[in-house]
DNA sequence: CATTATAGTGAACGATCGTTCACCTGTCAA
DNA sequence: TTGACAGGTGAACGATCGTTCACTATAATG
């Protein structure tokens, strides 16, 4: 049993279970006869870096997790490993939501922000409670209409500008309610 | 102990160790002197549907994991829960990378794609070994420069297109290389 | 051939696991 | 005042946990 067949089973455990499994369910997954077989499997993979071992002992995911490689595009040539790893590692959760328990997730519709490179059918992630600066886009409910626009603010006058040439900027009538700033953009195509 | 603070606590722990608490790690968790304190609490939240049980009976989260409202934006109003629940329960890692095995991700340079809503500084997740379709946005590298397009076909002619009206098609001359195609993209701004 | 290293088996240990049971509070309604 | 009940304590159980040790089988090396 290699490490690489090894991680890819754990990593389909870990997927399907949302949990390490004990040395006793390796053995069914490797098809070992004894713990202790799957004990030393574990310590190889600790050796890579591909699990790791809690304050106690317990096995713990380190490399496990969906390590996507980053590439970068070299001008001309084929993509090449970036040196750059903050993505690697970290899962889409964690990168791109940072505070879960104040976040919202909203499904665009309109083309009002398309040049800004938003969508419609994109998924925005809100985040609430936050005061916006100039430039941020925002979730906001402008005299009862609501919609997602770029915050801006001149000489003390705020106003919501679409990114979209289209249509002009809106400057509030009576009401202007912010919903929170979006903080990252995700779309799916297939 | 209410229910609320001891899911947040246990979200808590989940997010940093990887893995649900023990019902002695919840006694610390909570401030309970007696492991059956921390028992009857799972068996509410177990109640509630935020936690559930594996095959052999141990805690496995259930609606614990970072599940953000999906809002809809109805005309005039607040925005309101959306009736689709696809978002909510599915993290991101599953939600953006089908198979992560055959997937890497690219930071994207350039503002060839511009008007697909690609930017300079956005990930893109790829795909490998994939057969693209006509329209779909590829890696690709042609006669030695690397780019990212889409891909056309028109009468058994296969050529790679911008998205970005200031730049022309791209006819291969020698050699056309594909590296993958783009299922989804992914941005942040904060 | 002998030797060393690698990979797996199998038994055993103390610790921790989830779970059950009996008991001890408070609080609130009857 | 009484009874029911919810929430927490504490001890105990068998099972499983991670880890150790001694041993075997196979392959590679000299």
């Amino acid at each position: 049993m290699d490490i690489e067949s090894a991680t890819q089973k754990i990593r389909r455990f870990f997927r399907k279970n949302k949990r390490l499994p004990s040395y006793q369910e390796m053995c069914r997954l490797f098809g070992f006869a004894s713990k202790h077989a799957s004990f030393k499997l574990a310590a190889k993979l600790i050796e890579a870096g591909i699990l790791g071992k809690d304050d106690k002992g317990r096995l713990i995911p380190d490399r496990l997790l969906p390590s996507l490689p980053v590439l970068g595009i070299i001008r001309a040539g084929s993509p090449t490993a970036a040196d750059e790893q903050i993505l690697s590692s970290v899962s889409f959760d964690d990168y791109l939501v940072a505070k879960p328990e104040k976040s919202y997730l909203l499904r665009v519709s309109g083309d009002s922000m398309i040049e800004a490179g938003i969508q419609e059918g994109d998924v925005v992630i809100v985040e609430k409670d936050r005061e916006p600066k100039e430039g941020d886009i925002v979730v906001a409910s402008i005299d009862g209409e609501f919609t997602l626009k770029y915050f801006r603010k001149r000489d003390n006058l705020v106003f919501l500008a679409p990114g979209n040439s289209k249509y002009s900027p809106l400057f509030p009538a009576e009401n202007l309610t912010l919903f929170g700033i979006v903080i990252s953009v995700v779309r799916k195509y297939h």
